[in-house]
DNA sequence: CGTTAATTTGAGACCATTCAATTTCGGTGG
DNA sequence: CCACCGAAATTGAATGGTCTCAAATTAACG
């Protein structure tokens, strides 16, 4: 059956971003595509590298990192099954920045040729692959956000109301628990704190009995209250209204 | 002649990102657009707008900005002349973020409707405005590493480092001087800091001869140290080779 | 020139960092 | 199955970069 098809997830996600004819939808899950595993912590993509294919992530979580000259890390992003992890490498010539695996990961490598022929295809295919690097880039002036203007504790609820609310949109995870395979000090990276600062942060927001995190789950307690806690408002994921009416 | 007409700094710009026929730099030139000026401080799009056109900044600058529940606010990127000030809402149905006029500015709204026909007709022009939604994304990118994880002096070396170069790029001001009508506060809540603390880090890098910053314009004195100042590797901005060779 | 915005200066407080040490946890081999 | 190991999480105390609050000075503009 369809469903069954790796691919078929992209279809379903893409589904929410243009509308997609069946014969869409078959050329999607027609796209050539060489599955790979990767190891925790491995790359899947290096920065600086010219890169020929995207990498979607069938299973598994990965991370986006960016190394300063002096050692220090900043992940921009974390990536869930069924995301790219680097659609914008189909037109960039080279990676601007790495990508790895948070736990072992399952991906498709799919030829930039291949996805470039069949969004010439289709109107609707790459109106969706489109949208899909502009929800990427809404969630960047986020982060940017978060680590500009907001306070530890704002930094990291914010962050977990995201994985969350993600998670929940791919139908992972219930009742408020995600897997969700982080280790502290890849939390600190994210927010641009440091891994004691991190640590001390979410024994506050367990103290306060908002989430409850171990190595492997997220789990949300007090969804409004982390809510808040976050200044979290949904819309730049765009995931209710992704593209508008066009008039 | 064709340079005077108000879209072809456009045409130049995209050309870099994609290989343009006459016919489609014709199209570019072709499309509809509402000439409108701007004031200083003015809005142009504003947070949660329903937005149908995309600006384009003609002459004059311009920022992005997120304002937060308490007040705070975070500006997520500064705009030169030749840019789209958002060119996402082309195809995001509601604006996340508002733009506002660093300086007098006059614009040319085009109707989304007309950018995503322009885009339809033509691969290569559709590639080139792609491609520059994807570097705007890059950049979003390098400044979440800019805030997250750089000190203050470094943050702010970046930031014009970039606003340098990118003004470069276009032909505006020479031997270093550049025209960047940016108040310290501004400046302050583009980097995440405060407007004292970003007044002392100026003096900081004029003391030390790196740069000369007026209300009204940026002069570099030293680049070579305002780099290294500033950790800064141009990479991000995919100027060199924006698209690369697609096998 | 007067008036307001922007920049600059000073001093004290605080959030987050640094540096180290300790404890807990997950996985592995005996 | 348990002892062991390294990684991750936790704790403590001191330091420091940045913030806050105010006031003074300078620049911009009509």
């Amino acid at each position: 059956m369809i469903e069954s098809h790796p691919l078929s997830p992209l279809v379903r996600r893409w589904s929410k971003y243009a509308p997609l004819s069946p014969s869409d939808a078959n050329a999607i899950l027609s796209l050539p595509y060489s599955r790979k595993n990767c190891t925790k912590d491995g790359y899947l993509v290096r920065d600086g590298q010219q890169v020929s294919d995207c990498t979607l992530l069938l299973t598994g979580f990965a991370f986006r990192q960016k190394l300063l000259r002096n050692g220090a890390r900043q992940i921009i992003s974390f990536h869930i099954p069924t995301e790219f992890v680097d659609l914008q490498n189909g037109l960039l010539a080279v990676a601007d920045h790495s990508v790895q695996c948070l736990s072992p990961c399952e991906v498709a490598a799919i030829p930039r040729r291949a996805l470039l022929d069949v969004a010439n295809s289709s109107p609707d295919i790459r109106m969706a692959m489109w949208t899909e690097t502009l929800i990427d880039a809404s969630i960047f002036r986020e982060w940017v956000v978060n680590v500009g203007r907001r306070d530890s504790r704002a930094r990291i609820a914010h962050l977990l109301c995201e994985m969350a609310l993600r998670l929940e949109k791919i139908g992972a995870g219930s009742d408020g628990l995600f897997e969700f395979p982080v280790t502290q000090e890849q939390l600190a990276d994210a927010t641009g704190l440091t891994p004691v600062h991190t640590n001390r942060t979410l024994q506050n927001l367990r103290k306060d009995g908002l989430i409850q995190l171990t190595a492997k789950s997220l789990k949300v307690l007090d969804w409004d209250r982390l809510r808040d806690a976050g200044d979290f408002d949904e819309l730049y994921l765009h995931q209710s209204v992704a593209t508008g009416p066009v008039n």
